[in-house]
DNA sequence: CTATATTAGACAGTGCAGCTGCCCAATAGC
DNA sequence: GCTATTGGGCAGCTGCACTGTCTAATATAG
């Protein structure tokens, strides 16, 4: 198919197609002519991905680039891939701190008995949070995230028991990066609506 | 104190604290004159509210504009004030799609026995989540997100018990204000970290 | 085989968000 | 009185995610 169906398939614009092109995030058609590119079903495909990360889940251009280009390259390898896409978050993420103190998430790690790389990014934002809770007057440490630890830990088991079904690495890979990004809004919609029905009990009954 | 001492308490530079003093983030000093205001610890703790809110949890301007006025204005009644700020999502947030079945979401919300307003747009998350899950070929509905449902409910009870401390309603929405959103990133962030070491454990045995 | 439409590719331009710099008149403090 | 700082307003800047336009080449209908 050629770049009008693409887009008609795909709900993206042309010049929004060509715009991916440009960055990488879409791999070029098979060019037939000098102005003529043939586009399969594959492309229809990346293209929902690709909507998916940046209009569902908010990854800037630049963070689902990263994300896709780790999915191509490494899935075959699904524990790499994961440590890989773990560098992402939406906007400009977490504003590095080197002089920042991690050792509490250390504390939180070792009681957790989490084995985790020193540069997971997700350290410093819990670092970072930690730090502002505190700023604003929160009597708050890593005691307090536990038991959130603890749930968590029942939330990732539950993740990694879905990757468990496809033997085709490159579905298991694109899985992975699914259940990873495009739930997180959905797990903070449900706590939210967790919140408003436990609210109603306790301030409503 | 004045502007300049204001700004370096809070580490925000003074034309960005006019920028918010005109966006209406921060309320005005006391005036002492026509070139004069006089500002309090109250502004210092403000501002650093609004850069947990913005930079943290990332936060348009107008999106935290809401949640501190919402503060202001229902700091007395911690169940409206909640139901207000739940409004408040990141970025364009969820594109209300009128046509949109949700009735998956009722299934869930009835499965699970919570109580939820029609309009929480949390519901609008997940179903734009599951729809999007869908058209990328996996075979997701509601059921599958019954178990995180059950771990939300769980997280919102640990959520809503810290809330039982403060008798200042004030100090108690500000709290609710920063259990809720300056914890989201920080809850991924634990999940990002239990899947690391969940997959260490299954895939590098 | 001509006339009209479409296309790939390049690049400039647009719209918006979140600041940032600059100017001015009015103090403050010495 | 004199210099430095301030409040307030507004224009301008930067980065991002597109979007529109142009050109030459090609497809396709008649």
């Amino acid at each position: 198919m050629r770049i009008s169906e693409l887009s008609r398939r795909s709900g993206v614009a042309t010049a929004t197609i060509k715009y991916y092109l440009r960055e990488g995030l879409l791999p070029p058609g098979r060019a037939t002519a000098a102005t003529q590119a043939e586009y399969g079903e594959s492309h229809v495909r990346r293209l929902r991905l690709i909507r998916a990360l940046i209009g569902v889940r908010g990854l800037s251009v630049s963070a689902a680039k990263d994300v896709l280009d780790a999915v191509s390259e490494y899935a075959t390898d699904t524990h790499e891939l994961l440590g890989l896409v773990f560098g992402v978050w939406p906007a400009s993420g977490p504003a590095k701190d080197e002089d920042a103190d991690d050792s509490e998430v250390g504390a939180l790690l070792a009681q957790m008995g989490w084995k985790v790389s020193e540069h997971n990014p997700a350290r410093d934002v819990i670092t970072q949070t930690l730090q502002t809770l505190r700023s604003l007057g929160m009597d708050y440490d890593w005691h307090s995230l536990v038991p959130y630890a603890q749930l968590a830990e029942k939330t990732a088991t539950l993740d990694l028991d879905q990757l468990e079904g496809p033997d085709d690495p490159l579905e298991k890979a694109e899985r992975a990066v699914l259940l990873t990004f495009l739930l997180e809004p959905a797990l903070l919609a449900l706590r939210r609506l967790a919140q408003e029905a436990e609210s109603t009990v306790r301030y409503r009954s």
